[in-house]
DNA sequence: ATGGTTGATCCTCAA
């Protein structure tokens, strides 16, 4: 290897100086390593139904350790909600769940503030679909957004009205955390796959309320307020897949499609510091149908 | 092409 030398470094004396880069590399270093210190890890989990999952659940909070896991289909009532199980982990736990259906929860290591269930904008609708509350970190805090998108199918009918009902109310709430300009993210099943390339076989969901361009594009309406997508942010061209049906071995075949998202306000994305899903969880011991999607903020 | 799984509940619905 022949000596290069440096335009930095013209004789031997400056040459016992740290180059320029040297230094800001150190700086650098220095500074990652401080914000190591203070990542947060947020999770969103579709558990498909909390009782018969908890088992698994309980396993993959111990091997994953999210500080934050926003949960969704618990299929539970609040008082049904096996709380203890997961308090012993050192999780805090807040649930706005139902009888049978749905239902939302948010576990965290740290406090959880200023809770708020409940999706605004039509007080007549009885689906827990939505809770939110703010979790502050070492230095900052986070406005965490849990959501159970409605389903939509079979389309067309009052159910498909209903999604995109639920989701033009889901708009005005993201308007409103991007006009506070805080740290925030929305993040859950939105069942709805927003590329063909979200898709292992993309036309077998051409008619689904998960893919139908105006899905799709209701979709959109809501990202291109500002919104950026923490997986697609870090691996554009990563494989999103974060569930596949239980039926004609969707699993086996890899038939899978990413419906379970993470949005992230400007705010939270310039603190993003790394995403990705935990797919391998799907080959466990009685598994749900989703898979954790995560991402990592500096707070 | 059409098949076929799971959870919660009250035997069928939702996904």
């Amino acid at each position: 290897m022949p000596f290069v030398k440096s335009r930095f470094t013209t004789d031997a004396r400056s040459a016992k100086i740290p180059a320029y880069w040297d230094v800001q590399e150190m700086l650098l270093a220095r500074r990652r390593s401080a914000q190591k210190q203070a990542i947060m890890k947020i999770a969103t989990f579709n558990i498909n139904g909390v009782k018969a999952r908890l088992p698994a659940l309980l396993d993959w909070l111990r091997s994953a350790e999210p500080d934050i896991a926003l949960l969704q289909e618990i299929k539970s009532e609040d008082a049904g909600f096996p709380a203890s199980a997961i308090e012993d982990l050192g999780y805090n736990v807040r649930t706005h769940g139902q009888k049978g259906f749905n239902g939302v929860a948010i576990l965290s290591k740290r406090p959880i503030e200023d809770v708020q269930c409940g999706l605004p904008g039509d007080d007549s609708d009885e689906q827990a679909r939505w809770i939110e509350a703010t979790i502050s970190g070492e230095h900052e805090a986070v406005r965490v957004c849990g959501l159970y998108l409605p389903n939509g199918n079979p389309t067309p009918g009052p159910k498909y009205d209903y999604k995109l009902a639920w989701m033009a109310r889901l708009r005005a709430r993201a308007q409103e955390l991007l006009a506070d300009e805080q740290i925030a993210l929305m993040a859950g099943d939105y069942n709805i796959i927003p590329q063909a390339e979200d898709a292992a076989d993309p036309k077998a969901w051409r008619e689904d309320a998960l893919f139908l361009p105006e899905s799709r594009a209701a979709y959109r309406r809501i990202t291109h307020l500002g919104f950026t997508d923490a997986l697609r942010s870090l691996h554009p061209t990563a494989q999103s897949y974060s569930f596949w049906d239980y039926q004609a071995g969707a699993w086996r075949k890899n038939n899978g499609i990413g419906i379970d998202h993470i949005l992230l306000t400007p705010q939270a994305a310039d603190r993003l510091r790394g995403a990705g899903i935990d797919r391998e969880i799907r080959a466990g011991e009685k598994p749900s149908d989703h898979v954790p999607v995560w991402c990592e903020l500096a707070l």
